[in-house]
DNA sequence: GGAAGTTTTGAATCGTGAG
DNA sequence: TCTCACGATTCAAAACTTC
């Protein structure tokens, strides 16, 4: 039976073809993900209800209200509900993933721990909570708190040994150079983004366009298919379709669906050439040490010191090192033999004198992708 | 029994004369606690183990070995056992506080979501997430994730309608007459600050003194008693003696315990003076407006503008303002009326021109206050 | 002694793929 | 499932060294 089930879906998920791609699925977030097949999303991004504590009022998954809480058994109640409901569309989610897919989850404290807790009682893997400092929020008008002026997001893989998506050299790129850090500065949503209906906003909580425009770059790759199990006003789509992702969204509120249908419609893709400069490295053709000796960039014999000429190395004619110490063999491994390390990067370890100054062999790897790139 | 426990505890917090006051109680913190009488605590900082989980060893890309946290008291089982321990000890700490007291929780992605629901579960009433924004995290090596820049602080009350302390005037100084946010940036512990014993750190995961300082200095008035049930080093128990509150620590291992007494004997109280400007405006003495024209920190006939210089008023003898369009009255009446608003702090929305620039004058206020208070 | 350059280090869940 | 080769990867602050 369970052979069966995994041979369904393992077709279901070749087939992409049935997912209902780059369209919005009106009704129930978990009964929607229900119909959708096995590890065929490479993405979720989820903005669920926070549902606790505000205004007095509380309701429960299934939109019913609860009335007012005076005592601890209530309160509780409440609690396990919200949890049921939140393991509830969380393991629907793990299901639909891909194994190589990830999801985040954004939240306030109000919500964002019992998210958290579910996230890896479920066997997700935390791979990094990140903050969206907000630079203009809502001051606490009564002065009995801290402005309340971030929110958490929740960024997992599938499980502690899955794979994942990360293009770092994008988010590096983004960063001016520096590594993308776990804190993000955005205005809240506002201005010509912000959608309204004769001057009222269509929906209390739109995200700004640059927080998904940043974890689409960040965790996805063009063409990939990115889920929102709670779509509200099609932020998610809308920054999809611009950045060459597919999407689905499901949504239950009507008013909300004509909104998101009109927004994404209007949406432009960027062209192919804007998405192309966002590829990381690794996509870059491989240079082997020894086509550089062999294409005359370096010389055999030519000894390469590190930089502090602690240790010295001899280029021979297949493009292996040998070292005075008996040490042969690649870059890398003579490189991590002479100091007694586990690993070592020979590209910038090794260095060899040009005009009187040491330059890393790496800068001729360079200079032969220049050379040779169309 | 129960009752006769009961009675006991309530005897010994109305006599908190036998709090073990500004000492380092050595043991287990849960044993520790139960040992306190009950509401006898105003606040709680807790900063208990993070259950990292780490798996092997790291390197820099320049080869050398990252020094993690490896100690025994970071290890968990499952997280079964985390949550089983973090429940004991959190419920052992609503017992011990003052009914109006509040507890600081601090932790990273690896544990806080569990910590926060236990928080929520066990009937405490989160009042804010505070974000600390390090100043130099430690990067990625790696280039897998994004750096890890920050850590997590929960602050809660002991329920929905309890009342706690706050200390709003002193947040909005500290920040610079703007509302103190909930991200919070400062450097990881270093320099001079950092203990060490022969040349390595005592402690791996000391906290910044400049953390607790607002922590305490926002949430604790003069006097009030702080307990830190994973004392560490010390750090909360010297920034207490330096702002004239009183604290206890509990602690397991000697080696902490030895660094932390030299510590807090070598830190330096502030002088009342200096604590007396961090108190709350609701204990200051007022001050009318009239005063500060009497005493000619404002001449009559001043122009005072709001920021957007959209109003103005005329400063007069008897502290009354008079605007353009005639309407007159105290600060805050005129504020109001210029704005049509139904009514308006007129000491922060009146602003004077000094230097080329505008202060509100309640920035004179604070001067009065500085230069008239004992 | 001071300026300038070098080294060290911090709560870290820190590879991938062929054979 | 294990082993091995290949190869990609760091920021800010403080401490320390050199000139």
């Amino acid at each position: 039976m369970e052979k069966v089930v995994r041979g369904r879906r393992a077709t279901l998920a070749e087939t992409p073809a049935v997912l209902p791609l780059d369209q919005i699925l009106r009704g129930d977030c978990i009964a929607q993900m229900k119909a959708l097949p096995a590890k065929s999303v490479d993405m979720i991004f989820a903005d669920p209800p926070y549902n606790l504590q505000l205004g007095g009022e509380l309701f429960r998954p299934d939109g019913s209200h609860v009335d007012a809480v005076t005592d601890e058994w209530d309160k509780f109640d409440t609690f396990a509900h919200y949890d049921a409901f939140t393991r509830a569309w969380l393991a629907e989610a793990h299901r639909i993933l891909k194994d190589d897919g990830t999801i985040w989850v954004i939240g306030s404290y109000h919500n964002i721990f019992r998210v958290g807790a579910a996230v890896q009682d479920l066997g997700y893997w935390i791979l990094n909570d990140i903050v969206w400092r907000k630079a203009n929020p809502m001051p606490n008008f009564r002065g009995t708190r801290f402005t309340n002026a971030h929110e958490t997001l929740i960024w997992a893989s599938k499980g502690e040994k899955a794979k994942y998506t990360f293009n770092y050299r994008s988010m590096k790129t983004l960063n001016d150079e520096l590594q993308m850090r776990s804190d993000w500065e955005f205005p809240i949503c506002g201005g010509g983004e912000r959608l309204k209906k004769d001057g009222v906003k269509v929906h209390p909580t739109q995200k700004p366009e640059a927080l998904l425009y940043r974890i689409l770059l960040a965790c996805t790759k063009p063409g990939d298919v990115v889920l929102d199990p709670f779509f509200g006003t099609g932020t998610t789509g809308a920054v999809a379709k611009r950045l060459g992702r597919r999407w689905m969204g499901i949504e239950r509120e009507g008013d909300y669906i004509a909104a998101a249908e009109e927004r994404i419609a209007a949406a432009l893709p960027l062209d192919e050439s804007a998405l192309a400069t966002m590829q990381s490295p690794k996509s870059q053709p491989k240079v082997a040490f020894g086509v550089l000796v062999e294409n005359g960039y370096l010389a055999p014999g030519t000894m390469l010191v590190d930089t502090k000429r602690r240790w010295q190395a001899m280029v021979r004619a297949d493009g292996s090192l040998s070292s005075p110490c008996g040490a042969n063999g690649s870059i890398h491994k003579v490189g991590s033999t002479v100091q007694g390390a586990p690993a070592c990067n020979g590209w910038t370890f090794w260095h060899y004198e040009a005009e009187g100054a040491l330059k890393p062999i790496d800068a001729l790897r360079q200079t032969y992708l220049l050379a040779t790139q169309p």
